[in-house]
DNA sequence: GTCTATACGACGATAGAC
DNA sequence: GTCTATCGTCGTATAGAC
């Protein structure tokens, strides 16, 4: 509403043809999420993206057609990125790899972009409830993409036998992807590796915390 | 510090002897419970926490300080009485109770809270990293008391063997709780009876999602 | 594109009537 | 105890200089 750059930036031959001020949007974006993570929806305040984003808080309208519509672009690219993320993580695996090989995959893929980049990525996943519905719905809708995705690598994996079938699939897809969203939560000290965390997250999720044979499914 | 209730309700023979105003004022930090889990630390203003209590903003000044002395009750009351759930279904088991079935209590526990009074008991789980530094501080505090519980738990199911013991003791509790305080976050529709939720649950934590001998635990 | 200055509204907090 | 003002502050958003 704000913006006509009438002209794209001169030159497109360079490396990457970056408008102008292109670059400084992205920084904005960056910025705010990572003051949404910390403050949560209301307690981000301009100032403090601005402030984040090395520049003035009105120079921010510039960019952005109001407050609400940065958080939305921040939203709209934290659920799109894990989902593209999971998904060529998923698709590098071989032609034929099993349903169980894919659904780990995926877990781990899912649980290092919260380990990476905790800020943009998680974003989406920590805000959700304490936003305005308004924002809220257009947000689901690329939320429920991902959580489909998950349902098909889900739902086959129970089909063929390689995961247990006696749960319902979306309960079972919300507490796997529960504990490890939950992971944003954790304090940093208590955080390792990614490699090990990832290790230990697919441990307990595909045999669980009972050594062996002590189970006791039934009760 | 601001209220002086020179004398004690009258009667203290009826049923309870609540202090006329102590009544109010539990009223007051169950709205403040349930408008914080949905707005928010930042978007709890204290005409929100006022109506849903049922009066005027300004009368809020009767029972409390200011805004923060109404969340820090809250966060208080949250963790506390998570606590005092947990740690009262565990001792309700039979003397002699094996170590794991007491971990398996406290996760039972531990979820029924969350399902039940999503509100003035999960308030403190979800809001911790949004809460300004100080309020943030003087929570924590409570907060590694109940870590402190779970982990004795753990590492005492770990040694006698009754649990995996090849993964840290803290990241374990942290995945395994993260995974029930997820379920906060669930739409209401996808959540079910509290005993299938726990069941589930449990099901999950314990056995993991594998079907039997499938695993491949080594990589 | 980014700045400074400012208009405007919203919210926390206080004062005093009832 | 709870209400109805009201003040002061802070944050969003706009205007216009550079």
């Amino acid at each position: 509403m704000a913006a006509n750059p009438t002209a794209r930036p001169a030159r497109s031959a360079g490396r990457r043809a970056l408008p102008k001020s292109e670059a400084t949007r992205e920084r904005i974006i960056a910025a705010a999420a990572h003051v949404l993570v910390e403050r949560g929806y209301a307690g981000t305040k301009l100032s403090d993206i601005a402030e984040q984003a090395g520049l003035q808080a009105g120079s921010l309208y510039y960019h952005f057609d109001d407050r609400d519509d940065i958080v939305d672009q921040v939203l709209r690219r934290s659920v799109r990125g894990i989902l593209q993320r999971v998904r060529s993580a998923v698709e590098a695996l071989p032609a034929g790899a099993r349903s169980f090989d894919r659904l780990r995959a995926a877990i781990v893929a899912h649980l290092e972009v919260i380990l990476e980049s905790s800020d943009v990525s998680s974003a989406g996943l920590r805000l959700m409830s304490q936003l305005p519905p308004e924002i809220q719905r257009r947000y689901r809708r690329i939320q429920r993409d991902y959580g489909d995705y998950w349902h098909g690598l889900i739902t086959t994996a129970q089909q063929d036998g390689s995961i247990r079938a006696d749960i319902d699939p979306v309960r079972l897809r919300l507490f796997v992807i529960g504990q490890l969203n939950w992971v944003a939560e954790w304090p940093r000290p208590t955080r390792g590796p990614i490699d090990e965390m990832a290790g230990d997250a697919l441990a307990i999720i595909t045999d669980g915390i009972a050594s062996g044979a002590t189970t006791g499914r039934s009760e």
